[in-house]
DNA sequence: GGCATATAGTTAGTTATGCAACTAATTTCA
DNA sequence: TGAAATTAGTTGCATAACTAACTATATGCC
């Protein structure tokens, strides 16, 4: 096979490759030193959450781009870790709002931390200019692809 | 919180977020759809072996990016479904040369039209040079963490 | 030669993803 | 009003990820 035949494959690499599971695992990683046990999917869900209390599963679904038994399972287990609690909605019998615990807010400034100490690492080298030719180009591919 | 506080980690949800996994769902939607049924990550380990064939499982480890129990369970679920065989190196016994069968040889042409097919639907309306810039952004990522 | 160390691969346990099928509550509309 | 369709969430099954612990083989070195 020519190398040719698989530009667009390799871009594919990129783009949803080595890249991001290194960023992943030096995130999870810097995490576990901190004495942290959330994984970085728990760690998404606390983070919307961070920004707006009280959203019910399906919104979570939306804004984390995650299934709903995803994210059942994982607010499962946030539950388990007494960093979520599940409230049933007084409007709409059908939806469980997940609000954070006490706990969960003491963990957000130290996370943010540690996320940006991670990108720091992961950027060293990376012109502002290019991050944001990043973030446009993979706003684009989002919207081709919904 | 400020918004402006979890600049980089908004880059993280960039690079290893939503347009990702659309990409992925996307590709593997159109493996099922053209009666494929392998998975992206089997499809990765062949897209190695169709470049350079009968590796062991290290190398596909260190080519693929991931640790060896997950090449473990990918080579076996590849060699219920026929596609490759491991076969005991002549040289050095720890080693299992991993080989493609002919039904997977068969695979590689659809598979190769098949992933240059989603990425045109997922860059459409993506500079060329932009996409340079992303191959050049994600590499040095990746260099910085390895 | 033989012990210590390194390397190749497997297994077990937990978490996560995707899909399909399911229950329960709500909305639509004839 | 009441049956049909929609929406919210859960459960089951298969695949895959990471970690840690394990076996077997090979290498290094005294």
């Amino acid at each position: 096979m020519p190398n040719n035949q698989f530009k667009r494959g390799e871009l594919y690499s990129v783009i949803n490759g080595m890249a991001s599971t290194a960023v992943a695992r030096r995130l999870q990683k810097n995490f576990r030193q901190a004495g942290l046990e959330i994984t970085i999917e728990q760690w998404s869900v606390l983070y919307h959450l961070w920004k707006e209390d009280c959203l019910s599963q399906q919104e979570l679904c939306n804004r984390t781009f995650r299934d709903k038994p995803s994210i059942t399972r994982l607010i499962d287990n946030l539950e388990k870790q007494k960093l979520v609690k599940r409230t049933a909605s007084k409007t709409d019998r059908r939806i469980n709002l997940v609000c954070l615990t006490d706990a969960a807010k003491e963990l957000q400034q130290l996370t943010i931390d540690l996320a940006n100490q991670t990108m720091n690492e992961a950027l060293i080298g990376v012109m502002k200019e290019d991050i944001e030719t990043v973030k446009k180009v993979f706003q684009q591919v989002f919207d081709n692809l919904i």
